[in-house]
DNA sequence: CAGTTGTTTTGACAGACTCAAAACAACTGC
DNA sequence: GCAGTTGTTTTGAGTCTGTCAAAACAACTG
């Protein structure tokens, strides 16, 4: 099927998102974009081993930059596991929290844990003005689980 | 005031809750547990400069070493604030939860933020067996928003 | 298409933590 | 009390993750 004059193309897409976040339009940006929809919770190593495949000529730092620039501006969410480098999502301004694996290091989405506006007031805000809340359940997935059962026995 | 034959002092009540978790007690020990109960929430790096403050010949590595023990044990807590080292403190076994300050760097403590059990039963658990539940409220205390406040006008 | 501004590369470097081996100290039981 | 066993600490090197700064470079502006 050819695209007519009106369509966008995916890499299309992806262009106008980061324009629209006021930052320019670059490859590697493109590339660290496109890894982060198709590869949720990955790690800036990880972005940029795979973005590698694709444009071999960029660097280590400018993932960093990059990633620090879209988390700057709203486009990508960063958080940070216990025992783990900082993990990177496009899932963004749902202040939805993770289930992670205590066994294999597997982390999963949780939508907010009350429905509503929740999980961002806490029982006592002591003053504080909270912006955001970051739930992390520490566990073992049914993999892992099954994995450890014979051993119990 | 003389201690009578049955009185405890503080350190030796420390020394039985280290024996108690099955560890054997050494004067570093003792002095990281001491630390952290009267300075919670600190770093690997500021208990160890508290404790070289009395045990000057102590190595940086013991303090990670008795640290991990201690975690290990369920005699300490460890947490990972976004942007800051991890953080260790004896409040334990109570699934608390934290306010950080986005400004100064402040933790607070926060109860459970449902009241009862909660807050390690997430909407959907996906099979995951969850153990434990890290929660942080990333905002501002009220001395950084008085700070704050007047480049506003 | 040249200018301006923001981005990426390159290379050095720092912070937080880990690993392994040897020296050493705490508990066990004689 | 004292040697043995086992666990702990020191020492020293090294890793992983991420940061900083300057120069080369590319995207948007007009
Ligand atoms: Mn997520
Ligand atoms: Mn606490
Ligand atoms: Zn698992
Ligand atoms: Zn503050």
């Amino acid at each position: 099927m050819a695209l007519g004059p009106g369509s966008q193309t995916h890499a299309d897409v992806l262009r106008s998102t980061i324009r629209g976040a006021g930052l320019k339009v670059t490859a590697p940006r493109v590339a660290v974009l496109d890894v982060l929809q198709h590869a949720p919770h990955s790690s800036a190593e990880q972005v940029f081993a795979e973005v590698r495949k694709s444009l071999s000529g960029t660097s280590a730092q400018a993932v960093y930059g990059i990633l620090a620039a879209f988390t700057g501006a709203g486009l990508v969410r960063r958080f940070d596991p216990p025992d783990s480098p900082a993990l990177f999502e496009c899932r963004v301004g749902d202040n939805h929290h993770h289930l992670a694996c205590i066994g294999c290091g597997l982390i999963q989405d949780v939508d907010c844990v009350i429905r509503e506006a929740p999980c961002l007031t806490p029982s006592d805000d002591s003053g504080f003005t909270i912006f955001s809340a970051e739930v992390t359940f520490n566990g073992l997935c049914r993999t892992c689980q099954s994995n450890r059962a014979p051993q119990t026995a």
